[in-house]
RNA sequence: CGGGAUGUGGCGCAGUUGGUAGCGCACUUCGCUUGGGACGAAGGGGUCGCACGUUCGAAUCGUGUCAUCCCGACCA
């Protein structure tokens, strides 16, 4: 491709709407253009590249046996609610009316459909597995789009869901799908983690995310989860699912007695700690939170800090927040109390239910709320002034230095950028969309199911967080836009403009994807524009043709060598 | 959904106490220049987000609205 035909229009300036580095450099370097919130223009270099990601993807799923197919972006409601997800999904699920005024939907995934497809076509257990997958885009209509193409509204997914006969068959499935993960994710030159996680919305057990992982210390803050990972023995988990063994603390409060004292204005942990002073990991804190629209109060030691989707699963919620001040006043005129946040407890709480972490139960002469503003109970021991919850479980968010559950290392936190997941759905589709096959025995069940997804573009966003200087992106090899770029310092030096266009031809006879920078440009606004367009090679033909010498730039290193210009074609054949 | 900020040519921005819009980049033409975003000259392109209002007169003041960006969705 000559660069004066390339449509591309790259900007000496970063977009000023635009916050971590992916977005940045993508639509300075002229790879795509918001066309609205959160919805992008891919422009012909970035298509390529998603091309490239693509292909690998497909590669891999087909080498793992799946088989791709293309399902219908627009769905109609009747799917949604057989699942039962057109009345939980809520708004990030994009609904609009047809000329009938049919309610439809723009996929934000494709379990309902699939399932659909299933139970259409699969009929017996000697038909299983199946796995099928699409490259398709995605809608979703986020709270709020950001980072460019981490986090858009529209954005191109893979996803794959398997069909197994039992939950050994779907073991396999998944394992399989894992490894084809692996592959995919090195091919793209982008190291990744697979972590455990919660399954979220979608639904199901046992799930995995593939992370990206980004230095906390970067500029970036492009990673939007963390991740907690043992350096020992491997362990890794999302904070949203990762469970530890706590650092030891003081939990015995030394209290002489159970009483209820004046603390004024101590409305936090951290306040009342220190009025009191004493360590926050003797109190009890008490809070509360709405999920799905009803009350809960959450206890959990006050050192520590509350996982939400930890808390909401327990009560298989779908959404989840903490209350707000008058939310709080409700429920304290409803059981008869008068305390604002900062002063609440679990005793005579009416109508609400009350969850507490593990981390409450070994605490002996505590303070805790006692629902009375600027008033707490010091010296509180379970079962003598308080009663211990009902519901004890795990909702604590793990901190860093915490211990390995499996070895005992101290756990390590950093921030990832999640490209890929895989989730064991089981029969909650198949179930609800009563989708059966006959098994050997000659009874009819419910196909177990896995669903796999992988974000394209997000991949490639993640790929120039990873990879990236000052001057531009550095793609890896395999996703460049192209591999190599000839570019002749002056247009108007005859020997040179001959030599380019020489090793441009015998690289393109070659079938290598090569640009030529032929433009009419002085050679800094040529070397600039190459440099931020990332790609991986540059051929550069200067003064030195007249020694037969060329130079060779790997953009990976920015090292330079001058080398013949048989040479420097003869090392881009062998890439 | 709250809080803050910003909307002026493709991009980045300026515009004072209201007087009818400017700069840099990009674009077009000519000249000159060619190893890290040169220079000179001449050009083209904007109903100042939108609506209503105040005024002789609004990019500027007021009200509303839309959009975009950031922060919060947060620890009692």
């Amino acid at each position: 491709m000559r660069m004066s035909k390339l449509f591309v229009q790259t900007l000496r300036e970063f977009p000023s709407d635009a916050e971590v580095i992916s977005h940045k450099l993508l639509v300075r370097a002229g790879y795509i253009r918001k066309l609205a919130n959160g919805i992008y223009n891919y422009l012909p270099l970035m298509w390529r590249v998603l091309k490239k990601v693509e292909n690998i993807v497909r590669e891999e799923m087909d080498a793992a046996g799946a088989q791709e197919l293309l399902m219908p972006f627009v769905q109609p409601a009747e799917l949604w609610q057989e699942s039962g997800r057109w009345d939980v999904y809520g708004k990030e699920l994009m609904r609009l009316k047809d000329r009938h005024t049919r309610e439809m939907c723009l996929g934000p995934t494709h379990e309902e459909v699939i399932t659909s497809i299933g139970r259409e076509g699969i009929h017996s257990y000697k038909q299983l597995p199946v796995n099928l997958y699409q490259i398709q885009s995605k809608f979703r209509d986020e709270i709020r789009p950001r980072f460019g193409l981490l986090r858009g509204r529209e954005f191109i997914m893979k996803d794959a869901y398997s069909f197994d006969a039992d939950e050994a068959g779907l073991d396999k499935s998944y394992e399989i799908m894992a490894e084809a993960y692996r592959k995919i994710f090195e091919r793209c030159g982008l190291e990744t983690k697979m972590v455990q996680s919660d399954s979220g919305a979608i639904g199901g057990s046992v799930s995995h995310e593939f992370m990206v992982l980004v230095n906390e210390d970067a500029e970036s803050n492009a990673g939007e989860n963390d991740v907690f990972y043992c350096p020992e023995c491997g362990y890794s988990a999302n904070s949203n699912h990762a469970v530890s063994v706590l650092k030891e603390v003081q939990t015995d409060g030394k209290f002489e007695k159970a009483q209820i004292i004046d603390t004024p204005n101590t409305k936090t942990i951290e306040e009342l700690a220190k009025f009191l002073n004493i360590n926050a990991s003797v109190i009890c804190k008490t809070l509360i939170y709405v999920v799905d629209g009803k009350y809960v109060a959450a206890m959990i030691r006050g050192d520590r800090t509350i996982e939400e989707t930890k808390l909401m699963n327990v009560f298989a919620g779908n959404d989840i927040r903490i209350a707000r001040n008058d939310e709080i006043e409700e429920i304290m005129k409803d059981s008869g109390l008068n305390a604002i946040a900062g002063f609440i407890g679990p005793k005579g709480l009416k109508n609400i239910q009350i969850v507490a972490d593990e981390t409450v139960k070994s605490l002996k002469n505590f303070v805790i709320g006692c629902n009375q503003t600027d008033k707490h109970l010091v010296g509180a021991n379970w079962g003598v002034d308080v009663e211990l919850p009902q519901t004890i479980k795990d909702i604590c968010l793990v901190e860093k230095d915490d211990k390995c559950i499996h070895c005992g290392a101290n756990l390590k936190v950093t921030k990832g950028i999640e490209v890929g997941n895989i989730f064991k759905l089981g029969t909650k589709y198949s179930k609800a969309m009563n989708a059966t096959f006959t098994d050997k025995d000659g009874q009819e069940k419910p196909f177990i199911m896995g669903c796999y997804g992988i974000g394209i573009s997000r991949t490639a966003a993640a790929a120039v967080e990873r990879h990236h200087d000052e001057h531009g992106i550095k793609w890896p090899l395999a996703i460049a836009p192209y591999t190599v770029i000839v570019v002749p310092v002056s247009d108007r030096d005859e020997v040179q403009m001959k030599m380019a266009e020489d090793i441009y031809k015998k690289l393109c006879d070659n079938k290598v994807e090569a640009l030529i920078d032929d433009r009419a440009e002085r050679a800094g606004v040529k070397l600039k524009d190459a440099d931020l367009i990332g790609i991986p090679y540059r051929i550069t033909i200067g003064k030195d043709i007249k020694d037969n010498l060329v130079e060779f730039k790997t953009r990976a290193d920015d090292v330079t060598e001058l080398i013949t210009p048989d040479e420097a074609v003869k090392r881009i054949l062998a890439l």
